[in-house]
DNA sequence: TATTGTTATACTCTATAACTATA
DNA sequence: TATAGTTATAGAGTATAACAATA
């Protein structure tokens, strides 16, 4: 298959197109990228030390604290100093942080079908499988 | 297909897995991704005015400008006030400027091979008409 | 008065390094 | 002395608004 544009510019204009679908959705529940992204991450599991939270989402570790600091404020995550190793935080989501992550994820899987939408079902599934085994992680 | 991860999250961990390949190609020829992307639409076609250049490559006009800076220092491309509206700069790729951009552009296809060349030929075929159907522009 | 390009400025995002508290 | 987390700071990237030149 001849390619006219490099893959890159493609993947980054696509990632354009995802993100200004998502932000309006995100601005509604008053998050950031970031702070979905740690929700989407302790709700998959939770974790033993920001550094691994950071780690996992491709994220600074400094520049997480203020993201946690808020879900923490908010009620949507549970941090508390691990009473064996009083260092380190133990991170995860709450009942208020679940339900919060699962209504944000509903809107933007919709509007993610909304885009797919436009390809045939055969391209969509091959697309879906080889994003996924081509992003890191 | 059920997804576990959001597909804005794994375009964007691919686009960072792509732009990490690049980056090296690039440095290696000192030039920025913003510089790329401009001597790539040049090559595609001459434009008239730097805002339409912008507008067409996703930036906003005024940080451009420094880029074709220093494109033109370098002999890279064209950039002359329009005789019939000096407003105006027509902006053109050099022969050099087209040289470069395709020597650059084979190093960055040959590293999206590789890293196609993990998923099986379908699959890569619908990947690439997928991608290329959903990025605007 | 409107438009193109430019400059100056401020703002956001991000990373680096220094600091604290625990071990 | 090493590690987890935090704070302070600086740097890069980006956008906003004011400005100059031309129409």
């Amino acid at each position: 298959m001849e390619r006219t544009d490099d893959l890159g510019a493609l993947v980054f204009r696509l990632g354009r197109r995802l993100l200004a679908m998502e932000q309006p959705i995100l601005a509604r529940h008053d998050l950031s990228m970031w702070a979905y992204a740690v929700l989407t991450a302790l709700s998959d599991s939770p974790m033993r030390t920001q550094a691994a939270l950071a780690a996992s989402i491709g994220a600074d570790k400094t520049r997480l604290i203020p993201v946690l600091d808020e879900l923490q404020r908010r009620g949507l995550i549970d941090r508390e100093p691990d009473p064996a190793d009083r260092r380190v935080r133990l991170l995860g989501v709450t009942a208020e942080g679940r339900r919060v992550h699962g209504s944000i994820q509903a809107e933007i899987r919709a509007g993610e079908d909304e885009i797919l939408a436009a390809v045939p079902a055969e391209d969509r599934e091959a697309f879906l499988r080889t994003v996924a085994a081509l992003a890191p992680r």
